[in-house]
DNA sequence: CGCATTGGCTAATGGCATTAGCTTTTAGTC
DNA sequence: GACTAAAAGCTAATGCCATTAGCCAATGCG
């Protein structure tokens, strides 16, 4: 019997591809079994390669954290202040409906508690850095910093997850609706700074 | 052997308990094994009650959002006009902090795509309506008014989502980072009605 | 060519949901 | 008050999943 050739890459890439097909749920559904299935291998076979299932979740949370920054970095290189803030919220819209169920990895579980998953962690406060300089950069003052990144996190968070959960009832046109989000918020927090 | 006693009403009842007591993650770790545990009872014993677990969520999920929905009646009939819409997203916020278990089952699972939770979509359409009127209370146009709703239901729930997964790295007060939320959202929507 | 490493396997265990089928309580009726 | 049928509990069995232990064969290096 020839081998399989896996190793931790190549199993945590598995892992995406399952994940990337179970759609808005596909994190959650992310099951040792379906990835062995994918790898053509028993399943305790992929733990000569990962630590269990939770040490794959975070390996696979931590490859779409670090692409989730680097989207927000491509974005803040291409624009310049005031459309950098709603340019992250178009991308990160953008991420969530091309890859729900790498959205759900970035967002959906509790890492921030999690003692293992210090590099998600890390990652993850560097999305949240990239988005305070897109706050900063509409001249938010810095005493209203925080609160205008929490503002602006839960509303493209909030405004995707209900997306994806098919929380929108009537079809009415969702992308607009997005746009009068980020048009509220951007004018909102324009505001501040001119007080 | 005496008997346990049970029926439906109390099996649902003891499946909120366990939610309950499970903190922000008490809903996904609602278990069948839990709920009998409780009820002294074997697993299976339960099946005489429920038709099984996603029965069972259904069940637990409709009185948590019919209790939502009751919050939110109870909110309009005490304010008027303007701060009708504020009072809402506190009370969402206090109950999500209060329970966060029955939060999630109100907001979490996908019941839109469930062809047997029609008795929960109806109750979740009733929480819409609730925040409609209170939307309309602001002056906000006809044609704006789903859009709005959209973006409360948004900021609402993507605040305490994060805030309930423990989102917000550092400590800085989070309750003024709601007031700001509000504030804001309020402001943006007041603001449409005045031209 | 030999051999250690390593990647795969099967088997076993334990948690969970679910189904089937049995027994005993219980409540209703004569 | 006794008889019976429904209801409520039980155990046993199945299946899916994760995890652990221990075995065997492929691979690569000297």
């Amino acid at each position: 019997m020839p081998r399989a050739g896996l190793d931790r890459a190549a199993v945590v890439e598995l892992a995406l591809a399952v994940v990337d097909d179970g759609g808005p749920t596909g994190f959650t559904d992310l099951t040792l079994a379906a990835v062995a299935a994918r790898a053509g291998v028993a399943v305790p076979s992929l733990y000569k390669h990962v630590a269990g299932l939770p040490a794959l979740r975070r390996e696979v949370a931590l490859v779409c954290v670090v692409d989730f920054v680097h989207t927000l970095e491509v974005v803040r290189e291409r624009h310049g202040g005031a459309d950098m803030l709603p340019a992250m919220a178009h991308a990160t819209r953008d991420l969530a409906r091309r890859s729900p169920g790498r959205y759900q990895a970035v967002q959906g579980t509790s890492w921030v508690r999690d003692p293992d998953a210090g590099a998600v962690q890390q990652a993850g406060a560097q999305a949240v850095a990239e988005l305070s300089t897109a706050v900063a950069a509409l001249g938010v003052p810095d005493e209203r910093r925080i609160d205008a990144v929490r503002a602006f996190r839960a509303a493209t968070h909030g405004f995707v997850v209900l997306e994806l959960e098919g929380g929108f009832g009537m079809p009415d046109d969702v992308d607009e609706s997005f746009d009068f989000l980020v048009a509220g918020l951007v004018g909102g927090l324009e505001r501040l700074s001119v007080r």
